[in-house]
DNA sequence: TATCCTTACGGAATTCGTAAGCATG
DNA sequence: CATGCTTACGAATTCCGTAAGGATA
């Protein structure tokens, strides 16, 4: 048994039982990948894949139970080279994080300032991608970091943490009918074309549930991922729109106006997420701090000690 | 970085540093020993070990951060061997039992007998030494079970569940005075010389805390790891004993009689011990719900799970 | 027929063990 | 001066890539 034997059988599961893209990935010969294939059931003395004739097609039972100790060796193989790292150069290394455009655009520049005059060298790489891409990035070990509003929780293999919570806010061209209600309701905001965010960003479920619970059909004419675009259509005259509110800015957006619908969506709380039984730079925990009130730096690696 | 060099790094602190040894115990030469720790520390761009000239004499604190994970690395990595073995032959195998003379001689033989006649095909060792050799046997994973009355808890790597909760008791020569008294006290029994377990073994701390609680001085003419000893010298007249009572057989011990003292020693519990973090065959899982009531061989495994 | 896996084999790289050299208590 | 670690070097083993062959959709 050897290191590079359950890379493979990992990168196996991961790319879909296809041998030839496994060896790709990992810089080798197809039949060197067969090969240690073979040899790492042959040593075990199980069959790890299903085979229909040469193709593979998935795990077996026993396959199944193993993959998850073979992930964690490998993880902690990678803890290895992390704890190293930390310790050869404190203040030296790299940091990705994977991130929604909303949280990219308007709730990390600040932060990373920050961060950025603490630890000038840190190479920080910020991934944007969609909610459940970050998932992806977090369990296949390519972000350290995953930062979003949806899809994080209820993962098992996750570790997260709150960083604030919001309400998503309505803007109007700022002449708009709906300046000159007292408050907003949902039977008024649904009488308009709505521009909001797609399916599984920022929150977006939680406006279609709010819509749903009051009974109320809703046109979206059109859904995007970042409020840039949104505010775009909305001074169009496309219709009205359902963004962030740190999203708003009242000068830059000086044509529309942003009323506030606290009182008619539920709350989003963005949140930090890691993957558990992985090992954290001091400045990845910092950063992680900086992001999270809810994340102490000195005790953040007891709480991913656990892998599940 | 491969196996071999966790081995060797995992070695090297188990012995006390001494690359002689450590070379021995892994059947290869020492130069290689040597040579694959400097490898590694390249690799890892850290020192591991705190050196003076060319002896090693500790671990420097990367080195201390790292040992850790290469442990877990190291038993999941047998842990793939188990759980590939558990599949392969599922009631076949090796099950290694420490355990202290008291429950080898007195609590194990029906236990062991049951576990036998269900698994026949499961090699069955059973490792007789001390409790602290018990504890050192676990954490070096030469042992998949333990089952003492003394140090088992309190060693954060183990996970520990109890068997059961018994009372020390005194045997005395047939005719003996005391067995005339109503109930024994610690006064009564402190007027003799005693015979009784070897510090460290089968609940001996509780018997001294007893007689210290109320103010007794006693002479322990003699002390033994086994009742068998104690049982012989108090037949003999070198004083009365004290003993765990399952020891006692009235058809054997004829010559004895069995004085009750459980209101005056406190309860000892005996604990099946297991190293956190290792996968245990199918069969360990009954075995140890055999010996213990707390142990549910479903759920045992998750309880496992958190390798502290 | 194109894709995908296995077997076979030769070369490259790694690992291992022996021998010799040097430092330490 | 005995114990213990390092360096050096040749042998054995392992690992890897190319080429060829066979199975499946």
């Amino acid at each position: 048994m050897n290191f590079q034997q359950l890379r493979i059988v990992r990168e196996t599961v991961r790319r879909g039982f296809n041998l030839t893209e496994v060896a790709n990935a990992l810089y080798t010969s197809q039949p060197g990948v067969s090969k240690h294939l073979k040899d790492l059931e042959d040593e075990l003395g199980v069959e790890l894949f299903v085979r229909r004739g040469k193709r593979l097609l998935g795990l077996t039972e026993p396959g199944k139970e193993l993959i998850e100790t073979v992930e964690r060796i490998l993880r902690d193989a990678q803890n290895l080279r992390s704890i190293a790292d930390q310790f050869a150069s404190r203040e030296q290394g790299s940091l990705t994080v994977a991130t929604t455009h909303t949280q990219a655009r308007y709730a990390l520049p600040e932060i990373i300032k920050q961060f950025k005059a603490r630890y000038p060298q840190v190479h920080l790489a910020l991934h944007q991608c969609s909610p459940r891409e970050i998932v992806e990035m977090l369990l296949a070990g390519e972000a350290d970091v995953g930062i979003a509003t949806e899809s994080i929780e209820g993962v098992p293999e996750l570790v997260s943490f709150p960083c604030y919570t919001w309400h998503h806010a309505v803007i109007v061209p700022k002449d708009h009918p709906l300046t000159r209600l007292p408050a907003l309701t949902l039977e008024a905001i649904a009488a308009y074309p709505i521009v909001t965010y797609h399916e599984g960003f920022t929150g977006r479920s939680h406006i279609d549930e709010a819509f749903a619970g009051a009974g109320q059909s809703v046109d979206i004419v059109l859904s995007a991922i970042d409020a840039d675009v949104i505010k775009t259509y909305v001074e169009v005259g496309l219709g009205i729109g359902i963004i962030a509110p740190m999203a708003f800015n009242a000068v830059k957006d000086s044509g529309l106006a942003l009323l506030s619908a606290e009182h008619l969506f539920p709350g989003n709380t963005t949140r930090l997420a890691v993957h558990r039984g992985v090992y954290l730079r001091d400045y990845a925990r910092q950063f992680a701090a900086m992001v999270s009130p809810a994340v102490d730096p000195e005790t953040l690696q007891k709480t991913l000690g656990g892998s599940a």
